[in-house]
RNA sequence: GCGGUCGUAGCUCAAUUGGCUAGAGCAAUUCCCUGUCACGGAAUAGGUUGCGGGUUCGAGUCCCGUCGAUCGCGCCA
């Protein structure tokens, strides 16, 4: 097994150590030959001579060497591992590599976004892109630090579910068992974490892959992302977000990014309207945006309803949220709709809408009169929600929640223009999965088993 | 669903007003060169100009269609 990262060499001289790697470049000088051996660390330098002849860019190596102190004029700057070399003893090649299809070995922006996606797999290989993928690994590891440290629980919700009726387009499997009927996957797991509140777990989060067949943005990736799904028990507005309040400047004190603002500003909605035009807004300066500083807000006290074209009303943000306490009579009698106000909290980061979450409807009643302002009938409200109602009917806690956009705050975090640069392998804007060739037909039998018929 | 931009060698690009055999850098292959560091130099190979039609003596270039990528609008509880 490896046992020695290629930046680990510079605390090795005068020791002869193995590395595994890829070769980055190579410098014939016919009776002296360097290359620039690659592993996720960095590079480092080895000299050798007659043995390194037949190599080509990205074959893969073994070596063992002896790492040696350049002398002063020989010191290259430029690279983490540039006051030492390896003299290499022996070589071998693990795996001759075909010609290569894209450059790994720049920042790959100038690339068609279409033969990196279907060369991942080497487009990962690339110094960015790794460490945008590092980072998103140690991210997720101290949201989870921070919450366990909270009394929080990870839990698992099902992904094989239910079609939500209102909000985005669902993606639906069918079933073989139930011929001719289709699960969904989730939207969010929204309704799953309500349940586990009802189920006294009292404080859930999850780092949840969610699914919307939606056509998709710069900061919009089609068909899956990941948030950070959390709901709590007991808790009033200020509660969850001051607790993911907290979280982030955390964590994003132990990445050493900078955060403009703390505590976080917290604008109402008209205020946001009225100062920037719009719900999300980017408070930075231009000097924050050179050296990485990042803007958070809070946008709160949203519209709860919105008219519909038919003249109708429906939800702005989560038909599940729990209006303000003091609109809560206007809300059960069906008053004043207009001029109610949502529990919703929606998180900012540099003119990104991060994150958004709400104090949710805990008692039956309260959950029933929004499907009823909405319109909707006793039959309608049953056959979609009658789960959910029943649910908050047996005991159901106070309840609110939050569900941060991992995708985005990293794509904040990067600098990246491209949410698709943080996530490691997307889908195109077509839906096509880049690599393997999703969607594709299905035989025949398989689709007869599921009892289902094309045209 | 709609609109913008783009599509030429494995990658990045060029090709004047529609006109000679579609060029260059990188990568690949062969060769030269003991200190380079994204080394340098010489040569070779590499093309259905996304695809289909049209206009024209002649199309990478103009027109129509189509496919794909991307950005935006709609959409996105």
């Amino acid at each position: 097994m490896k046992n020695l990262f290629v930046e680990q060499t510079i605390n090795k001289i005068d020791e002869t150590v193995e590395l595994y790697g890829w070769v980055d470049s190579k410098r014939d000088h016919k009776k002296i030959v360097f290359i620039d051996l690659r592993d996720r660390t960095g590079t480092v330098q080895v000299v050798g001579g007659e043995e390194f002849k037949a190599l080509s860019e990205e074959d893969v190596i073994w070596l063992k060497g002896l790492v040696k102190k350049r002398p002063e004029k020989l010191v290259n700057p430029k690279i983490k591992t540039g006051a030492v070399e390896i003299e290499v003893k022996e070589m071998r090649v693990l795996n001759k590599t075909n010609p290569i299809p894209l450059p790994v070995n720049t920042d790959g922006y100038e690339i068609d976004e279409e033969v990196r996606l279907r060369y991942r797999y080497l487009d990962i290989r690339r110094p960015r892109m790794y460490k945008n993928l590092a980072l998103r690994s140690k991210f997720i590891d101290l949201i989870r630090q921070y919450l366990f440290s909270k009394e929080f629980l990870e839990i698992e919700t099902p992904i094989l579910s239910e079609t939500t009726p209102e909000g985005a387009r669902d993606f639906i499997v069918p079933s073989r068992l139930q011929p001719g009927k289709f699960y969904a996957l989730p939207q969010s797991p929204q309704q799953y974490k309500q349940l586990l509140m009802v189920g006294g777990v009292e404080r859930y989060f999850q780092i949840a892959r969610c699914f919307r067949d939606e056509d998709p943005r710069a900061d919009r990736a089609y068909g899956e992302f990941t948030q950070l799904d959390l709901e709590m028990s007991f808790v009033e507005r200020e509660d969850v977000m001051n607790l993911i309040e907290g979280m982030i400047i955390d964590i994003y004190e132990k990445l050493k990014a900078p955060i403009k603002q703390k505590p976080f500003p917290v604008f109402t909605y008209n205020e946001a309207i009225k100062k920037y035009g719009a719900d999300k807004f980017d408070l930075r300066s231009g000097e924050d945006k050179k050296n990485g500083t990042q803007a958070f807000a809070w946008v709160i006290d949203f519209p709860f309803f919105e008219k519909t074209v038919d003249g109708g009303w429906t939800f702005t943000h989560n038909p599940f949220s729990a209006p303000l306490p003091e609109f809560m009579d206007d809300l059960l009698n069906k008053k004043n709709i207009s001029s109610i106000l949502t529990s919703q909290y929606d998180l900012v980061c540099n003119g990104y809408e991060v994150g958004g979450g709400s104090i949710r409807n805990h008692t039956p009643k309260g959950l029933k009169s929004v499907f009823e302002i909405m319109g909707l009938t006793p039959d309608e409200i049953d056959l979609k929600f009658g789960h959910m109602i029943e649910a908050l009917g047996y005991g159901a806690p106070p309840h609110g929640g939050i569900a941060p956009g991992i995708d985005r705050l990293l794509t904040c975090i990067t600098g990246e223009k491209n949410l698709r640069e943080v996530i490691p392998m997307p889908m195109t804007s077509g839906g096509r999965t880049a690599i393997m060739k999703a969607p594709s037909a299905v035989k025949e039998e398989k689709l007869k088993e599921l009892g289902i018929k094309i045209r």
